[in-house]
Formats: C-alpha cells, structure tokens, sequence
DNA sequence: CGTGAGATTGAGAATTCTCAAAGGTCGTGG
DNA sequence: CCACGACCTTTGAGAATTCTCAATCTCACG
C-alpha cells in the first residue's frame, strides 16, 4: 500500500528544504497503512514501544490519565504529524495516544528510524525538530493554562489550530474542522466541559468566531489574536537550515 | 578549559551505554566555559541560537514572559542538563532560559552538534532522547497543572526534585537543597507565591517535609508520593538501548 | 544594627467547579 | 420517514479554590 505522506512533507518543507532522496527515504519506512475508528488507543502509557505511528488522517490526542477518571489532553494531533515520534527514543511511553476521529495510520517500526538516524543526519535532525517542536507547543499550553483565563486559553487553541490546519492545507479563509467535543478541549484547557461551554457562548457573543456543529469560523482573526495573545513563532514554521 | 560533564554523562548513562569514543566527542565540543551570575538570561525569548548551552553546575529554568509581568516556567534545569539543546533545532527560541543561581556554563557551538548528527548516530539519538524527556517533563506538569490541586502539583515539584538529584549524586537520604524562592516556584505551577506559601505550610504541617531556607528533607516519601500521585516513568531513568 | 529580599498573615473578591437537570442533534432501525 | 437512543450542549445555583492587595515579620548580610 502506497501512504500518502504529502501533509507530512508539507509540515518538513514549512521548515527546511527536504531533499527527493530523503523523501523516498521517509516513504519507505512505512511498514503498513491502518484504518482505525475514533477512541482508539493507538499507544499506551507505560508500554514499551517497538514502532510508532505517522497520522496520515483524522485527529489524535497525546493524554494522561489521572486517578478519578479526569485526564488531561498535553497536545492535539493533525494529519500529517508523527504522532508518537517521542516513543521511538522513550521505548516506555509516558502518555496514551488515542484517535479521536475515525483515522489512517502508518506504522514506522524503530529499527527504521535508527537507519534513518545512521544514514540520514539532515532528516534526522529535520524528525528530532518536529518532537522539539512539540515541546514548544507543550510549553505554549503550559503558559495559557498557568497565566491566562479560561477564554484567552481556548482562544488561542483556535489559534493554534488555525495556523496548524493551514500548513497542509485543512484551513481556509479562517475557516476550519474542530471534530472535538467541549469536554475534549476542557481535558486540553484544564477545565470542565461546563466551564467550556460558557467561555465558547461568550467568544460567539463577542462575534469572535462562529462555531457550530464541528467546524469553527474566525469572525475576528486581529481581535482573537489579541485576546489570546497569540504569537506562532513556537511553532516553528520559518523555513532556514537546520 | 577542561569542561567537567561528569553530571551529564551520569544523567546519559541512567539511560543507556555511552562508550568512551562517545565521551570523547562529548568533551570536545565544547567551545568554552562561563561563569554567569543569578539571574541572568543566557538564551532570549525570539532569539536566533547559534550555540547551544550545557548546565555544569548551578540551577536554571526555561521560563515565558506574558504581557502584564506574569511568567510561567516550564521546566528547571539542574547540573548536567543541555539547557537550550532545543534551540538547536528550533533556532528561534520560543523561550526564554534564565539562570537561577550563580552557574557555570559551557557553550555548544551548533556546528558541533551538527558535526555529531553526521558522526555519532547513537549519541544523537541519547541527545534527542534528553530533549524528548523535557517534552515528557512538560507533559506531566501540564497534567499536574490541569488536573491536581495546589499542594498535590507542589508536592509533585518536590519528588520529581529529589529524583533528578540523585541522578547525579546531588540529593541524597531524602535531602536536597532547593535554591528557590516561593515566587519561582508559583511561575512555575501557575500560582501565586501567596497560595504556594500556604501550601508549603500545610504539607510542613502534615509531616511530609522539613522546608526551610533553600533546603528541603522529605520526612515521608510514601505520603508524599501517593499526595502527588507521583510515579517517575516520565523521566525515563530506565537503562536500555536507544 | 540597618537594609532588603523573601516569607507570612489577613480578609474580601474572582474565577472556576460541582451537581443536576433540561434541551438539541444525528445516526440507526423499524 | 419517523421515533428512539446516545451523546453533546446548555442552563442554574451554590460551593470551593485560588487570587488580590496590603501589611507585617524574619533573617542573612554588609
């Protein structure tokens, strides 16, 4: 089976030149494609991984599970991410990943990417920034959660997920997907899904966004970014050597 | 200068092998050794790195300012962490790194961490691994802060603390000095150091820890542990090849 | 001993949570 | 093509945690 690894290299190219060598190189460490339904664990905390998995499409999730049923959501994951790209150098994962959306799947076995560490430093490099990134993401949400309110917090995930959709091309004239439900952004925020609900009527009321069933319209992109005091440069999108 | 790394070949070998030809290129790519005082910023927020800093010894933190004078730290670095290895790859900082004490740092030039990437894929990957720990760090703070109380979050602070220290031999019999203050502490568990002071007095008040000056003696680590819900899988200590 | 940073205390205020209960929406089977 | 059920969303009201803003206290150090 052919993957289709386009929005993974849109997401590389947003970042540095990838060479058609090293594209074919990515191409062939997929050992399978899999289709898998929504909630589904694709990685589990505290197993030991042998191969970690490139979302090609639908939505994920990296959570934790806390005692008493809450969890909290560290990082949403779009088509194109390599989703567990941390447990290749973890082995023990620290978190679930869990599909959160009816998703495709490839499966890249470890040994794969060790050749691609011996044989391919400039795509190595290029696969160690995108987990680096996702540390900076992590630290993004860390900062929203520990010193902002609860709107400017889902404020800027709107943002983030903007910017993110936009680079392989899922967003539009301020027009994306969000397949999540109140509680699901409440595990990412580290709030109630009560509390949510609230804060989503008041960013609507504020004719911020239009958000309905499950796709989002910024009405106000310069007003959201302020509010949320959004700045993208965590994410890393400027193209330069690495 | 002769770099003294000890502290961070002590944190890499926690994780896996590391062969003295490994150690070798280790010691060599450091271009030179500084002393800095407290408070000071060694890597700026929107810079672009070109060098790469080690921590030898004293304590820093990486840390983001948010308009209004709040900040939020994201991680505190100890002796023998790669601070800003991130910015490596990232080379526009999305943070800030500041240290806390007075330290000794040595400077990474990022050619040499290139040089590594095309020489030493083993050693790459167990430097990609460090990075990919703070990412694991970052998750379970984020976890902390979203989905545990005040005192169960400082708590948390104070096991991972002694953990890390004794990694390299700097916390021992449940003792370790902690160089920070009460504020520093709030930045980095989103809260103010009014509320961190009351909580520090509770968990003196309940015998869990002996707290003062810049010293702490955890008095029952059981209690201690199971209040935090404190397990040290993230910080994947565990030896085995990467 | 005076100074200044950090720790501690008090009291009222704000944000967010908890616990229900009610209202909508969508896919599926009859 | 409609009714049903499951899953979300929305609403209300009281409760809890944490914040804000001072003011005071302590202690290491010059």
């Amino acid at each position: 089976m052919r993957a289709d690894i386009g929005p993974l290299l849109l997401k590389l190219r947003a970042r540095d030149e990838v060479s058609a060598e090293e594209e074919a190189a990515l191409a062939a460490i997929i050992a399978r494609v899999e289709e898998v339904p929504a909630d589904t664990v694709l990685a589990a905390e505290n197993s030991v991984a042998t191969s970690s998995r490139l979302l090609l499409d639908g939505w994920s999730a990296r959570a934790k599970l806390v005692q008493s049923g809450r969890r909290q959501i560290t990082e949403f994951n779009l088509p194109g991410d390599f989703v567990d790209l941390h447990s290749f150098l973890l082995k023990r994962m620290d978190h679930d990943v869990v599909t959160l959306t009816p998703s495709r799947v490839a499966i890249v076995p470890h040994e794969q990417l060790t050749a691609i560490t011996e044989r391919h430093p400039h795509l190595t490099r290029l696969l160690w920034l995108s987990t680096v990134v996702d540390a900076a993401i992590h630290r993004e949400w860390m900062t929203a959660q520990g010193r902002m309110t609860a709107i400017q917090q889902i404020a800027h995930l709107l943002c983030e997920f903007y910017v993110r959709l936009k680079v392989t091309g899922l967003a539009a004239d301020h027009h994306f997907p969000l397949p999540l439900t109140q509680e699901e952004i409440g595990d990412a925020c580290g709030l109630t899904s009560v509390h949510v609900n609230r804060m989503a009527q008041q960013l609507r009321g504020d004719g911020l966004v239009e958000w309905r069933r499950s796709a989002v319209t910024i009405l106000d992109w310069e007003r959201l970014v302020s509010l949320a005091m959004f700045d993208p440069t965590y994410l890393s999108l400027e193209r330069r050597p690495r």
